[in-house]
DNA sequence: GCGAATTGTGTATAAAATTGCATTCTCCCT
DNA sequence: AGGGAGAATGCAATTTTATACACAATTCGC
């Protein structure tokens, strides 16, 4: 699905572009050929935690909040019976202090290197499981925390 | 006229509770005996830099633009030629890479704990000026990024 | 104090954003 | 392959937010 592709690119034009609306924001993704339409945008750009805010010259604006993902976390895929997390450069060690304090049911440990980190996840458990609650949502700019 | 006082009322209410619609803070005013209309709460949050965001449940929430702690940190706080920089538990060295990263002029280097790091500032700095330049503002919940 | 300019506000309405629902698409699992 | 759970999306309706316009209030020069 081009959920991702359209994600991508949704980054790409608020990074650069001064964009007020989805309306327009809907049709600069337009002329990128990707077709999609104002409701879509509305939940991506919840989801990506783009929000209007107020530029210097007193007009709105589209922009990242900032700090808003869980610093460091950048993608969570399950193999087998773990989850392969990576980091920023250097942060696994931390995000994995994380998981573990989070004492999540079925996870057995977890190692870090410098920008991954494996949990393991017990037999009789589901990996994918913890992963939907570590909160992640499909790779891209997620993780939620679980309250 | 009553611009100030109720724009105070607003900074207290978007500080302290969770408001996610321009109805739902108009009745907040008024219960406060402070009426308005949303027409000028529209514009009112406009001029006051208050913006709706995502937090992190998931739910919109309006807040000030330029409130974003880091996550992690703690507080900062100067002895010396030292910054100690608390933070949450484990993330110690992971906000010192941060912080390295930044290239400050005048950190010589940091040494992270668990919970609890340092910077080490070179003589003929002046640590309170490096620690103004984090974004720290008197160390209340705060370090916040000026821009 | 007096008029002019500026600022503040309400009303009505336009514009923008969110959401409930139905449908389709994607993975997994068996 | 077939089935099912969850994710993604469009459409339509609703809710929320912004603004054009008109008028009242305030400020500022004299």
């Amino acid at each position: 699905m081009n959920k991702k592709l359209r994600q991508e690119a949704i980054v790409r034009i608020v990074e650069t572009e001064t964009i007020s609306s989805q309306k327009s924001l809907r049709k600069a993704l337009i002329e990128k050929g990707l077709s999609v339409t104002q409701a879509t945008l509305s939940r991506d750009l919840k989801e990506l935690g783009v929000i209007k805010t107020v530029d210097d010259e007193g007009g709105y604006k589209y922009a990242f909040r900032e700090n808003r993902r869980a610093p460091f976390f950048r993608s969570c895929e399950v193999s087998g019976n773990l989850l392969v997390v990576r980091t920023d450069a250097g942060m696994a060690p931390a995000v994995a202090y994380r998981i573990d304090e989070m004492g999540l049911a079925g996870v057995l440990g977890t190692v870090a290197g410098e920008d991954t980190l494996l949990a393991v996840v017990a037999d009789g458990h589901d990996a994918r499981q913890v992963r939907r609650e570590l909160g992640v949502r499909g790779g891209g700019p997620g993780w939620r925390r679980n309250r």
